[in-house]
DNA sequence: ATTTGATCATTT
DNA sequence: AAATGATCAAAT
């Protein structure tokens, strides 16, 4: 019996990677943290990425924030999910920066969001912050793929987000916006502004956005894969 | 300033 | 109670 070790290096296929996510369900972020060497914040305020980035050792993904997959070889990108006891999601989940400006010629098909979800391995990690962080415990991992009807609603809500932005309607873009795939500020902080584009086709400042896949949609795919009920 | 990792906390 | 808008940290 092989001890439990982090991944030093990227795993060599898909099939390798869901085997170490698949022995790491069941066990505390504790445990994990401990056995990786890492410190465990008292919570998550100060520290939102912990979680992401303890899971990402552990498999061996290149750590930091490279503006890359986290498994590029493979193509694979990792997500851990916050659930419920009913393993129903508890946020939002982040997909990545919207471009607010040159957007000439983007199409659903070279979006960076559909790169991103193209192949996602979801790890799901009990999110309750009734639970401490040391004794949350890790789930069975999901290798995904949208399928045709995903790819359909995830297509629809990007090109209506996509519409507003080129259309200089940014700033009337609210989270309301969107079935399944949100646009929601992402910063440091309501004064970190960058370049978009005006009601008038003149550039603007404005704060930075990204799209969030909503928590019916993830749910509904964790469903369908683990059949739980919505 | 922007990318990565996301959750917090106020509002509805 | 749930969702929206705001925010935190590290790396680059």
């Amino acid at each position: 019996m092989l001890p439990l070790a982090p991944l030093t290096s990227p795993p060599a296929s898909e099939a390798v990677l869901l085997q170490q996510a698949q022995r790491l369900a069941g066990y505390s972020l504790g445990e994990l943290a401990a056995l990786a060497g890492l410190p465990i914040p008292p919570d998550l305020r100060r520290d939102k990425g912990w979680t992401g980035v303890l899971l990402e050792l552990w498999l061996g993904a290149s750590a930091g924030s490279k503006p890359e997959q986290d498994f590029a070889a493979l193509g694979v990108e990792l997500k851990t999910i916050p659930i419920d006891s009913a393993g129903r999601p508890l946020e939002t989940t982040f997909v990545c920066v919207a471009p607010l400006t040159g957007n000439t010629g983007i199409t659903w098909e070279s979006s960076h969001v559909r790169h991103k979800l193209k192949r996602v391995l979801w790890i799901p990690v009990e999110g309750d912050r009734a639970i401490p962080l040391a004794d949350r415990r890790v789930g069975a991992p999901l290798i995904w793929s949208p399928d045709e009807e995903e790819d359909r609603q995830l297509r629809l809500d990007w090109e209506e987000l996509m519409d507003m932005i080129v259309l200089g309607q940014v700033e009337r873009i609210t989270a309301r916006h969107g079935e399944v795939l949100q646009l929601r500020p992402k910063a440091a902080n309501s004064k970190a502004l960058t370049e978009a584009i005006g009601a008038r086709g003149e550039p603007i400042l404005t704060l930075p956005r990204g799209f969030y896949l909503k928590k019916n949609f993830t749910g509904a795919l964790l469903a369908r894969h683990f059949l739980l009920n919505t």
